[in-house]
DNA sequence: TAACTTTGCGAGTGAATACTAACTAATGAT
DNA sequence: ATCATTAGTTAGTATTCACTCGCAAAGTTA
């Protein structure tokens, strides 16, 4: 796992902020370097590009996420906790820190670059895997119900929380996203869950 | 309604295309204008600005998917057929012209502009509005369950639906757009429809 | 203390961007 | 026949962009 200076993870930190705040289009340079008091050279010698930016960015959330996500993930007891474990992981950390969501949730923004967009689908796999996982797990132990199949399930689950996450953000992170996830996981577990 | 001139259709499509290949940024007057055989200037002509081109084609596709989305509505008889009958809609658009999907669902690419944004979140809300209606109405007859409310239902059919044309965008048009998106709408009518 | 490395700076550079000025050819109405 | 309108052109403009050059100050090491 690749490490950062500080003064690298303060970039990493005011370009995320500046991509949610203004999106892609208005991260430059020249702003950047502003909100750091710094002038633009000085971001030359902490990365050789822009690019080399966004792509650590990228990268950086990318490594937090498993290893916050694998962490949750071994020390939970049956499916329906693990599930429950794994968003609520995620929400807290969105809730806390709203500007990753702009990064994370960027399917689009990033659409120029291959490595960029590459890094970006790197995410969403990366959930996917849990949340099968999770669905198989559970549908084998008879915790689950298995009338609608493990790939559908994960599409309505991973769905319908992007979209919880999405109305949060585009109510300028007014609504409670905490509570807000909660009430849907809780919707499409009360259909799957054998009790 | 707001009608347009051939001319302006046709950069109001080069516009959609372009987004659609190679993202926001790498659309340039220049670019867009080499797309249509025109000069720059010429644009100038049909659109007072850039921004003026955006704002168009948001209202452009906006208008399109009302006008199409009342029709199929009004030509439903219960609310499974009703909803069915929605997204098959949805799907044959999106299927049959994939660069629409790029800004309809762009949460992100616009967000420089707060009028550009506007008119993506007024997608957002009718495509909330239809599906809520039709939710309300199938819950009032007794043809959807009750046991999960009005307003989760529709943020996971919404949630389940995104998913699968982001899906379906993310794999290059290769999935089968009408297919898949047709499995995971039963696959929720199943959990929630009373036979 | 002397040499080296790190991290900053002011002052640029060429390329790209949205947009404009000035002009022209064609069309259509009076 | 005349004249206005429409839709196009070439040749620019000012501004912004990512990035570079050469220099200096402040550690850090020998």
């Amino acid at each position: 796992m690749q490490k950062y200076t500080d003064r690298q993870t303060e970039i990493i930190e005011a370009a995320t902020a500046r991509i949610d705040k203004y999106g892609i289009q208005n991260l430059t340079i020249k702003n950047l370097a502003q909100d750091l008091h710094l002038s633009e050279p000085a971001l030359y010698r902490h990365f050789k590009s822009k690019n080399e930016i966004l792509s650590s960015l990228l990268k950086y959330f990318i490594e937090e996420m498993k290893n916050r996500l694998d962490r949750v993930i071994n020390s939970s007891n049956n499916a329906g906790e693990e599930l429950r474990a794994i968003f609520n992981s995620q929400l807290q950390t969105f809730s806390a820190k709203p500007a990753i969501v702009s990064v994370l949730f960027a399917e689009s923004i990033f659409h120029f670059d291959k490595r960029l967009s590459h890094r970006v689908s790197i995410v969403m796999d990366l959930m996917h895997d849990y949340v099968t996982n999770n669905i198989r797990k559970g549908q084998d132990s008879g915790h689950y119900s298995k009338a609608v199949s493990v790939s559908t399930l994960t599409t309505i689950i991973i769905g319908g929380m992007r979209m919880t996450v999405l109305k949060w953000k585009l109510s300028g992170h007014n609504s409670n996203l905490i509570k807000d996830g909660k009430t849907i996981l809780e919707g499409i577990l009360s259909m799957i869950e054998n009790n």
